[in-house]
DNA sequence: CCTGAGCGA
């Protein structure tokens, strides 16, 4: 009578290495009982959408999301005129988010729809309007801008 | 080389 002796072999976290550790930050979005919505603050100032537009901004993007993956990926839903990950211009790494412009509204709400949740190197990505922005940082010191200096962006706040 | 909310040179 000999069992023959199974070692319980270490099945355990086989999936826990598969994924990198921001994938769960999508499931525990659960609260038990602090369901509080605050009454008087449904409007928060700069976690609101943009209003539709051809560009979108991207995040949740893994660090190491090369510009052209994100084009690639992006570019199944639509035609993709421009795609960019923001780096850090000092030491040249990425942000962990990024821009991918359409070239039609259509397309970019269908890629808004199709990319926003998905996976991307790993990472649950985020995509959303992105904000109009002036190409170049608030007026300080202008002193020689009138109005007809643009010599750096075409937008302007007229 | 970084590990995570975020809107770009």
């Amino acid at each position: 009578m000999a069992f023959t002796l199974r070692a319980a072999t270490t099945t355990t976290a086989m999936a826990a290495r598969a994924a990198p550790r921001g994938m769960w930050r999508v499931f525990s979005t659960n609260s038990p009982d602090s369901f509080n919505p605050p009454p008087t603050a449904g409007t928060t100032p700069g976690r609101e959408q943009a209003p539709p537009s051809t560009n979108l901004f991207v995040s949740g993007l893994n660090k190491r999301t090369p510009t052209e993956k994100l084009r690639e990926a992006f570019s199944q839903f639509g035609r993709v005129v421009d795609a960019r990950v923001v780096t850090d211009r000092a030491s040249g790494y990425s942000k962990g988010f990024g821009f991918v412009r359409y070239a039609t509204i259509e397309e970019a709400e269908k890629g808004r729809e199709g990319m926003d949740g998905k996976f991307l190197d790993g990472w649950v990505i985020f995509a959303e309007y992105a904000r109009p922005r002036p190409e170049r940082p608030p007026p300080q010191n202008n002193t020689d801008n009138f109005n007809g200096g643009d010599s750096y962006g075409r937008q302007r706040y007229n």
